[in-house]
RNA sequence: AGAGAGGUGGCCGAGUGGUUUAAGGCGCACGCCUGGAAAGCGUGUUUCCGCGAGAGCGGAUCGAGGGUUCGAAUCCCUUCCUCUCUGCCA
């Protein structure tokens, strides 16, 4: 939610820069202000209202003392009076709050003057490309297929026991995913992130605070008994831990890793874009969070982006680096970074991680501030990004690193997983 | 899951319907005092919203949401959470 203040002060420029999403804003943002311009009076109103119904109170309470019973009664019928209109003024001031509320929702992120114009994934700016795309064997197989054939993955078996888009994890293939999350553990925490671990439930203030609510419920399991929600990403936990909080300056940078299973219902996916470890139901990722100081959230995502860029070149992986266009930028993100790993067997690209800065828009609904001395306390900057997400990347490896006998295990996982090779017998 | 006790400002802690304008203490900030500091003294110190150029004024806020009342931290209802005991359990 875009902070209010920002809409009254820069509405063309937000207006400008929504246009970028392909919305003409306008109309939207000019509908808001005349909101809260309803909500203003209407509160005014009702303090003043207020005001003078707490001037009655006290006064009866002195006739009271004072042993003048018949005055304070005269007394009471005014303030009843009072009440009455207060309480009419005060259902006005929240409906009129709540439509304001409605209206503010509605309206994603003011992309950054960096993001390029565009309608969808194609108007998307490659701003690195890095790894070297292997010559692959004779039969090179796609990573479902490896999955098979070395006995890593049953999918099946995910069908059976939960459905669809749940696959089971056997030998080598669940060792390797381990090794994947402590590997990215371990070089998160070397970069100064602090490893939290976090629920992978939570509840409909933190699914707004981030974001996921309102109005994309549908994305994320519900329970049926409790009102609560699968998680989609550690991003929604995580971020959430400083809902409501007012830091001091001198906390910032806030740098949290955390490992999660992810839930993702994946309404209308289908086809061959889907299959295997392409896209999933539930499936493993380790984020990095910040929390950062409105003047260096771009410093620390630029930060982001290059640790990032370092766990990818680590693994010997070809990636490039894309800037979203407008079309493309998620409703609550000013500016994404998305990598993606080459898929030499599928031939196309997989996106592995999305590296985002939110500026005060997630801030602004989970009411995280900080302070700066006796400042009065001011928004601070949210970001997050995969570190990465671990079914691609583990595609991208079976897949780039199959040989003819065998697929080659990278060497800084090798300590981990506990094996270099992956072959029959 | 059952029974009981609780939830008050940055922290501790008083407060059973009306000078509570939330006592008192701690912490913090500023000032006085001092050669400098400590102590002492004084002033200030929740957050959000509205009005205002500003000083400031007003409203809300005692876990959350409703209600009773002219008036609620205080009484009633709902709900969340914490602690103790019992039960269950990794």
């Amino acid at each position: 939610m875009l902070p209010l203040q920002l809409l009254r002060e820069q509405t063309d420029r937000i207006a400008q820069a929504l246009s970028k999403r392909g919305l003409d804003a306008g109309p939207m943002l000019e509908e808001i202000l005349r909101k809260d311009q309803e909500r203003r009076s209407l509160q005014a109103q009702l303090d003043e209202t207020l005001a003078e119904a707490n001037r009655k109170s006290k006064e009866i309470g002195e006739l009271f003392k004072a042993g003048k019973g018949a005055e304070a009664q005269a007394l009471k019928a005014e303030s009843a009076q009072l009440k009455e209109q207060s309480k009419t003024l005060g259902e006005s001031l929240s409906r009129a709050a709540d439509a304001l509320q409605e209206a503010l929702y509605q309206v994603p992120n003011a992309p950054h003057e960096s993001v390029p114009a565009g309608q969808d994934e194609a108007d998307n700016e490659v701003v690195a490309e890095g790894g070297k795309r292997p010559d692959l064997p004779e039969g090179a197989m796609p990573h479902w297929e490896l999955a098979r054939e070395y006995d890593l993955i049953d999918f099946e078996l995910g069908v059976k026991i939960t459905g669809a888009g749940f696959p089971v994890y056997k030998g080598k293939g669940a060792r390797l995913q381990r090794a994947l999350i402590q590997f990215f553990l371990d070089r998160n925490t070397e970069a100064g992130y602090t490893e939290v671990q976090v629920p992978h439930l939570v509840n409909a203030d933190s699914g707004y605070g981030t974001g996921q609510l309102p109005d994309k419920e549908g994305q994320m399991y519900e329970l049926k008994e409790d009102p609560l929600y699968l998680i989609p990403t550690a991003e929604v936990p995580v971020t959430n831990l400083f809902r409501d909080e007012i830091l001091e300056a001198s906390q910032l940078p806030v740098r949290y890793t955390a490992y999660s299973p992810c839930f993702r219902r994946e309404a209308g996916s289908y086809g061959a874009h889907v299959r295997g470890l392409n896209r999933l139901h539930q499936f493993d990722k380790v984020e990095i969070v910040r929390v950062e100081h409105p003047e260096r959230s771009y410093e620390a995502l630029d930060g982001m982006v290059a640790h990032v860029k370092s766990l990818l070149e680590a693994l010997g992986l070809p990636y490039r680096i894309l800037r979203l266009c407008g079309g493309d930028l998620g409703f609550t993100s000013a500016l994404t970074f998305d990598f993606e790993v080459w898929s030499a067997a599928q031939e196309r690209w997989l996106e592995v991680s999305s590296v985002s800065n939110f500026e005060a828009f997630q801030a602004n609904r989970l009411k995280l501030r900080f302070r700066d001395g006796n400042e009065k306390p001011q928004l601070a900057h949210t970001l997050n990004g995969s570190a990465l997400a671990l079914p691609r990347v583990l595609a991208g490896i079976l897949e780039n690193f199959q040989e003819a006998d065998g697929i080659r295990i990278p060497e800084v996982l090798v300590p981990y997983a506990g094996f270099d090779r992956i072959q029959l017998g």
